[in-house]
This record gives C-alpha cells, sequence and structure tokens, in this order.
DNA sequence: CCATATGTGAGAACTATTATCGCCTTGTGT
DNA sequence: ACACAAGGCGATAATAGTTCTCACATATGG
C-alpha cells in the first residue's frame, strides 16, 4: 500500500479503471499490476513471467495483462542501454520516466509544460492531430555511479 | 553483380562515419541505409527483410546492419499505435521524430532547449548522470485523418 | 448461491532473433 | 592494377520471445 517515497500517496488502484471498462478485477491482473508498481525498476516481460510464476502466474497470463495495462496507458514501454524492451508502472498525473540505463531503476518526474506548447507548434506546421508523446530521460543512477559505471 | 559505378548523391552519407570507425563500407549496408533514408516511414526489421531480399540481401544481414546502425545513432527506434517496434533513420543535428501512429509516416523536428533546462534540473534533483533523453511525439498524419482515421 | 461470461494455465505453434560456417568482398600495400 | 589479409555475407540451424488453443476455474450480476 504506502509506497510513499516523494510528496505525492500514490498506489494507483486499478480496480475502478479496470470496472469502468468492464474489465474483471482478478488476483493475477492485481498481482501483474503491484509486480511493476512495487517495483522501482522497469523489468522485462521474461523477467516478470520469471518472478511471477512462483505466485502461481502463467506465462500467457503475464503477458496478456503487461498488453492489456499497457494499452490501458498504466505500464510505459522503455528500454535500457542494452536495448531492452522493460515495462514500469506510471504514475498518475503527467509524469515521465527518468530511466538508469545500467541497473533499470525508474524516478519519476512531471514534465513542464513545454511540451504541450511544442505540441501545438507541431499541429499547426505539420497538421498532424496529435495524441501524445513519449519522453523518456536516460541517465545513470547514484548508485550505479558510486559503483564506478560511467557514461 | 549489377553493382555499378553508382555515384548518385546521397542525402547523408554514412561512409565517412563507417570509414572513421573502421567499418567496412559495403553494398549492403549502403542498400540498407539507403531504404531507411529513402523512405519517409518508419518500418519494421521483418518488413525491410522483406523489401530488401529481392536486392540479395539476407535477413541476418539486415539484423546485423539495423543494429550496427541504430548503435551509430543513425537510426532511431520508435513503436507505432500497435506497439510494433520500428526503425526511423535520423537526420544530423538534435532532431525528434513525430510519428503517425497509423501509417508511420515519420517527420522530423528540432526540440528546443527547454531540454537542456529540464536536465540541469532533473540532474541536481536527482543526482542521476544523465546521458541522453528519447523524445517521440504521436500523432495522426493529415493524409489518415483524410482517410477517416481520428484519435 | 447459482448461472453465465470471461479469464486462466499448460503446452503447442508460430514468429522473431541470434549463432554458425564456408565463400566472397572490401580495404590496404605494393 | 594486383594480391593478400581481414572481415562481412548468405543460408541454415538453433534459440528465444510471443501468440494461440482449449478444458477448467473464477469473477460478477441476479
Amino acid at each position: 500500500m504506502d509506497s510513499g517515497k516523494d510528496t505525492a500517496p500514490i498506489d494507483l488502484d486499478i480496480r475502478p479503471i479496470l470496472a469502468a471498462k468492464g474489465i474483471p478485477f482478478t488476483r493475477q491482473r492485481r498481482d501483474v499490476w503491484r509486480y511493476f508498481l512495487d517495483s522501482e525498476r522497469a523489468a522485462t516481460i521474461p523477467e516478470a513471467v520469471e518472478d511471477l510464476a512462483p505466485r502461481g502466474i502463467g506465462q500467457a497470463t503475464v503477458y496478456r495483462t503487461v498488453t492489456l495495462l499497457a494499452e490501458l496507458g498504466l505500464l510505459h514501454r522503455v528500454q535500457d542501454r542494452a536495448g531492452e524492451v522493460c515495462y514500469t508502472a506510471i504514475r498518475v498525473g503527467h509524469r515521465h520516466p527518468l530511466i538508469c540505463g545500467e541497473c533499470r531503476r525508474v524516478v519519476g518526474f512531471s514534465g513542464n509544460n513545454d511540451l504541450s506548447e511544442l505540441q501545438r507548434r507541431l499541429e499547426s506546421e505539420t497538421g498532424f492531430s496529435i495524441y501524445g508523446h513519449h519522453l523518456e530521460v536516460y541517465g545513470i543512477c547514484p548508485e550505479c555511479q558510486a559503483r564506478g559505471i560511467d557514461l
């Protein structure tokens, strides 16, 4: 429940979100969601499969659920320095991930509104109808720096 | 062999880039690069494999070359609305892709310097040592809108 | 508590990606 | 231009990742 580190005590309860779309709230979906929510670092699907197997959650279910959550905008797809595709839970509000390319630790931050300004500029310049954006910032976290890992 | 003296002017000549790293410039590498450069839309690797096969370029070579070009920062990895991972050629300068989530048409734009400001802010707030960022803007291009595709 | 629709797990099937290995091309020195 | 050494190339095999199928279990509404 209490994962509050920073300011917002954001333990996002997905039950109402699923209910609003008529999607049943199952133990497996709750566990997969909490797996990503409780972890501070992004995980690949195979990793999630392995970690969730002891809880009796099947491989196919992890794939299905991660895809579902990503479609609902609850998980964010990122990649580490090796190019591995990982997923990380997204918090409420308009937040973006700052990812350690080495250990995949993820810290969320709020984008300023420069982006909506940019978005408007692009819409008028290109005629595109913009539905979203993806901003990911990559770096090396303090702990990995302390381990001697450099840019 | 049809690889005659094709001295046509290329937008971005990667030969010096490869030469600087001691990487041989082969016909296949040129063709793969031009495939992405000439196309306005992002393509998946399997698509590139299929399109380049008639030119006698093998599957393994496409994988190798796309990986190489991506590592050199010449190709950018993006994804469409269906979550398909695609690649698109990157132009010189600090540019970001504006991608049509439907047809994958890609238009580059220059990011403003708000991002470097944001980057500095994040470095001091989080202690991360930041090495880069990824900004992708997604929308529906005018042509797809004209086709009746909506957000 | 029952009925019904839907999600789930195990494994098969399929697709994508990487490794292997002789042959061939590129780049360099003469 | 020519030859040689280094390394890339294509075809195939092997592996890894993802999706599909179906009998069964579980969540939701009455």
